[in-house]
DNA sequence: GCGACAG
DNA sequence: ATCTTGTCGC
């Protein structure tokens, strides 16, 4: 929606909730007697603040009060919201709250996405119940991760519905032999094909999920750093696989198989609509659709 | 110092 | 993830 019309559809809940201003006191605290004092210069009370304690005489019953706040960080989109409540006398901090978009931090993506997206499974959920999936594949990992809970688990867990996490770069797992380096090598002799699949596990012998080739035309031609002028086929990369990992309530050969199944490309359909559509908002050429 | 870093 | 450059197809 363009910013004219956003105005317009703002002004209307401003005029709607002005009407619903209560512009006198309405408070469960007792306001002493204002002084009589002359003309339109007037003198407030000025007892309170930080250093004067104990002064309860001056609003009876008032005992606490909270501020707000949202500051931006620079040059970025991350904002911080901020309340401090504070004792009254005294006006003393006693709680402090923030909110904020949390920046990225490697393995712990959940924890900037998650709330994202639980949003609007909710939404979702109370909207289209009778659509709701029964499955659902998130662009990200599942147990394939550092602490076996990545955000397909952290979001499938908090909603207790079937996920799958599909990953489109290897995450190493600490004390695992789990290198890029291997997963190479073993993609190169094993999967030949479309639908070849291996597990991905550990020395503990646990197994945190699969690498999956689901497309062969994914070859690709890049630039080497040493020569960015010259184009090379980089042979040693010319399989994409992608890593499947469970989420929740599926186990990892089930997430291979339905993965498999919803992947006309590299990445499988679900996912790469998600992505794309996405990605038309953030182009603003997004149009609502089914 | 080296390698690794979901999105 | 994002950014930039290059290439092909329409």
């Amino acid at each position: 929606m363009d910013p004219k019309a956003k105005a317009r559809e703002w002004d209307k809940i401003q005029e709607s909730l002005k009407l619903r201003i209560t512009p006198h006191d309405q408070l469960n605290f007792t306001v002493p007697p204002q002084p009589v004092q002359n003309d339109h210069v007037r003198t407030a009370h000025m007892v309170g603040g930080c250093d004067k304690k104990g002064d309860d005489a001056a609003w009876p019953g008032l005992r606490y009060i909270a501020g707000m706040d949202v500051s931006f960080f620079e040059g970025t989109d991350e904002a911080v919201g901020c309340v401090v409540v504070m004792k009254v006398p005294g006006l003393m901090p006693v709680y402090t709250d923030f909110t904020l978009t949390t920046p990225y931090i490697p393995s712990y993506l959940a924890f900037r996405e998650a709330p994202i997206l639980l949003a609007l499974l909710d939404k979702l959920q109370r909207e289209r119940p009778e659509i709701y999936p029964q499955v659902l594949m998130i662009d990200g990992n599942g147990i394939l991760h550092p602490r076996m809970c990545g955000l397909a688990c952290h979001v499938g867990v908090l909603r207790d519905i079937p996920t799958i996490g599909v990953g489109k770069n290897f995450l190493q797992i600490d004390g695992e032999d789990l290198t890029m380096q291997k997963i190479k090598e073993l993609s190169h002799t094993r999967l030949t094909g479309a639908g070849k699949w291996f597990p991905l596990t550990g020395t503990s012998g646990r197994v945190y999920g699969a690498v999956s080739l689901c497309s062969v035309w994914s070859l690709r031609i890049g630039t080497d750093p040493a020569a960015p002028h010259k184009k090379a086929l980089r042979s040693t990369e010319s399989i994409n696989p992608i890593f499947v990992s469970p989420g929740h309530r599926v186990s990892v050969e089930t997430a291979v198989e339905i993965t498999a199944w919803c992947c006309k490309y590299r990445v499988p359909e679900p996912i790469r609509a998600a992505d794309y559509a996405s990605r038309e908002v953030v182009r603003g050429t997004h149009r609502q659709k089914a």
